[in-house]
DNA sequence: AAATAATTTTAGTTGAGTCTAAATTTTATT
DNA sequence: AATAAAATTTAGACTCAACTAAAATTATTT
């Protein structure tokens, strides 16, 4: 009694849009996050609050329930140990594993995972810096800020980047900012937002947007 | 542009039951091995004629195109490499294997294909004895025969077994039957068929059915 | 509070892939 | 060669997941 892909699909977009406290998300926010129309997402989650993975109300928007979290989460944990496995044993790269892991998170096998799980050693964090689930669904927070947050002097190391936008990653990767990457704020132009950093002793600027979306865990600043 | 499960499903259907001078599949052949109707194969044939991927006349059965001929056989070359991975990188039993690998086939990537070959070492053979298709599609045949058609006293090594059913597989593990094994054929039972065979210097008997799907490549025997 | 805008749902279609039942074609048998 | 049997195709219907257009509900603004 799988679910089908399209099933899987909806629970993991549910999942990634809903936030504390609400945790309920609208119908817009799916249909824009799939890209698909508002009409289709009303049919689907029709369909998964019959198969109680979702509690829905018309109108109101939908969650999760536990069962449906559940579900989600290990989508979310297969998808990202899947990334680690092309990363970490076949040599690919931080912008080619997202499009592969979207098919490879749906096969279906418990003890699949749980091996593949053991062979990489159990990671706790996928190749963008995102946190594994555990088989019980458990993983680690950390915190971590937007390197555009930062303030001039403060210094930090790069711990996650926003995933999923290939062109984005081999941009990052051009301009020499990968996971564990120490870099140092140095300031922001007033005219553009563009953010000036220094890595080694090797300055450069990078875009605000593309600032937001690499994530720092700040050291300790002189 | 990709192809549709179904759609790589009947293209190696097709494939697995071409066989030459002929090589024109039934109608009836294919339904019987996908367990499905004959009228959905008609169907489905249609389709695929459609797109060029085989030759189709009514009521006469179809072939594959050079085009679709490909296709199958890089479904059959991702399946036994995957199939490989799960075995000898995570420690799989071959009886758990081809399931999985019916999934994992339709994964769309040809550079995570060539790496895992590579990483894999370039395997020849899947944990059945099949031979796998290097990316140009060549492959090794090798000399068998099935150990139902050995006579008394001749000697071999079992090299491939068929595949896809697990319990006959189980079956094999706890004969002590494996790749590898060296099998002295002793004699069959006149009464009820019963094949008699020693592995080392124990005795044992199998099925009829069980040893012609045990396939064997002879040794000078004495 | 009424009017307007935005969001969401309903209604009706579509295409892929399947099914059963009936009709057609091919093959085998008398 | 006529008839019976087997194989195959056609016809019509179903489910899933999507679509567009229109209707209904909720939110916002005047």
């Amino acid at each position: 009694m799988g679910l089908t892909y399209a099933e899987e699909n909806y629970l993991k977009a549910i999942l990634r849009l809903s936030t504390p406290p609400a945790m309920v998300v609208s119908t817009n926010a799916i249909a824009a996050h799939l890209d698909t129309s508002a009409a289709s997402v009303t049919d689907m989650l029709k369909k998964l609050a019959e198969k109680e993975f979702i509690i829905y109300q018309r109108y109101k928007g939908a969650s999760l329930t536990d069962h449906g979290s559940r579900i989600a989460t290990m989508l979310i944990r297969k998808h990202r140990l899947w990334e680690v496995f092309l990363v970490k044993s076949l040599g690919m790269t931080w912008d080619e594993v997202h499009e592969i892991a979207e098919e490879l998170e749906h096969i279906q096998s418990d003890p699949l995972i749980e091996k593949l799980d053991s062979f990489l050693g159990f990671p706790k964090f996928d190749p963008h810096g995102d946190p594994i689930p555990n088989a019980q669904g458990k993983y680690t927070l950390r915190a971590q800020m937007p390197l555009s947050d930062l303030k001039p002097d403060q210094e930090g190391v790069v711990i996650a980047v926003r995933e999923s936008d290939p062109s984005f990653l081999r941009h990052l990767t051009e301009k020499g900012v990968n996971l564990g990457t120490h870099i140092t704020m140095n300031g922001t132009d007033s005219y553009d937002q563009t953010i000036l950093i220094s890595i080694d002793q090797r300055q450069l600027n990078l875009s605000g947007k593309v600032a937001q979306n690499i994530f720092i865990k700040l050291t300790s600043n002189i």
